[in-house]
DNA sequence: CGTCTATTTGAATGTACTCAAAAGCGGTGG
DNA sequence: CCACCGCTTTTGAGTACATTCAAATAGACG
């Protein structure tokens, strides 16, 4: 069955000829990895459903260093949210990580969806708000613990994807550099 | 005019008869100073509506120390968002900085909201997407400035507050100590 | 005024960073 | 299939940003 399809009846159910109609405002592509499918000073026109494959997003600072700001994979959206909603230029580069398949949804065929559709505004809706829940989460996270403390949770939140991640990009979304991480890894197996 | 629905109307616009029906489901309520709306540990059954004073919310880490996750003045919603949608304990304290008059919203009364008007729906998902926004940039300045730059950042989003509130708050909301904010701003001074 | 909390200041410490270099690993082309 | 190249990871030494603990000072409130 459809990944999409499968996801939106976890939080609103659609008739066929709804179900229909919300995938004909996507298109499914495939992407080899490493392809940047969105840079920083661009609008973000399509949001990205992955239904194969792993994508990430991040930001680079004035210092030329990378910043993950999300992993996405199979059953995620990901798509930088303020240039998306503004369609005005972000500050992300969403790019993939793994041989990816997904459906893309423009900005224009989403505001059309909540028209024709107006149960996917409730379903993008309770979407939304998981992850301003999940974001709070990890700002309050990155606040409150050390870096090791980060990695465990982060051990546990994503151990399905912990191990297809190259470590440069795990420390940059528990937010420490390469080498610390790779000293702290170091320490925490003696323990 | 009434505060909450000159913000609605800038994103959904309301009949007369929708605008009353909203109202009917809020009821405003005065707090004095250091009042604690919510408890870590409790369920928050409402979400605040400020339309006067200040307010804030915060966690305590295991060793007892805050962190301040938002503040609200007027014009501006605040609750437990996690506990709210989940109706699940939490782990945000909502405490009054500043004598306060707030609308409370139960999440009942959402619910019933949405259904009864629809636009309002949108509304939320709109503020919402907004407070995504919002907070996805702030997980991003922690990760790419120092403490320093995060002091100018926060200073100019919130020039307005900044002087009523403790540099206490002010430290926990950038994420440093205050004895460390106390010598930052001292040095930033000599500059 | 006295008490309580917030802020400042100082010294010692720790966590995480920078820079540099070596080692490991994966892919590609000859 | 192997050699080489580029990139990631590791390791080490020195450093910086921020914390902890302690004590003094200043402010706010009853």
């Amino acid at each position: 069955m459809n990944l999409l399809l499968e996801n939106i009846a976890k939080h609103v159910s659609l008739t066929p000829d709804e179900q229909e109609r919300v995938l004909s405002f996507t298109t499914p592509k495939q992407f080899k990895p490493k392809t940047i499918l969105l840079k920083a000073g661009e609008i973000c026109t399509h949001s990205f459903f992955v239904t194969k494959g792993i994508l990430r997003s991040y930001t680079m600072d004035e210092n030329g260093v990378e910043h993950v700001v999300s992993f996405a994979c199979p059953g995620w959206w990901i798509a930088d949210m303020y240039s998306f909603l503004s369609q005005r230029p972000g500050q992300l580069f969403i790019e993939v990580n793994e041989e990816a398949e997904v459906l893309l949804l423009s900005k224009e065929d989403q505001d059309k969806m909540y028209r024709e559709v107006p149960k996917m505004e409730r379903f993008f809706r309770i979407l939304i708000e998981n992850s301003l829940v999940a974001n709070q989460q990890r700002l309050i996270d990155n606040m409150s613990f050390t870096a090791e403390a980060r990695y465990d949770k982060f051990s546990k939140k994503y151990s399905g994807l912990i191990h297809s991640l190259p470590q440069k990009q795990i420390a940059s979304y528990i937010g420490v550099t390469p080498e610390f991480f790779s000293k702290m890894k170091a320490r925490m197996l003696k323990k």
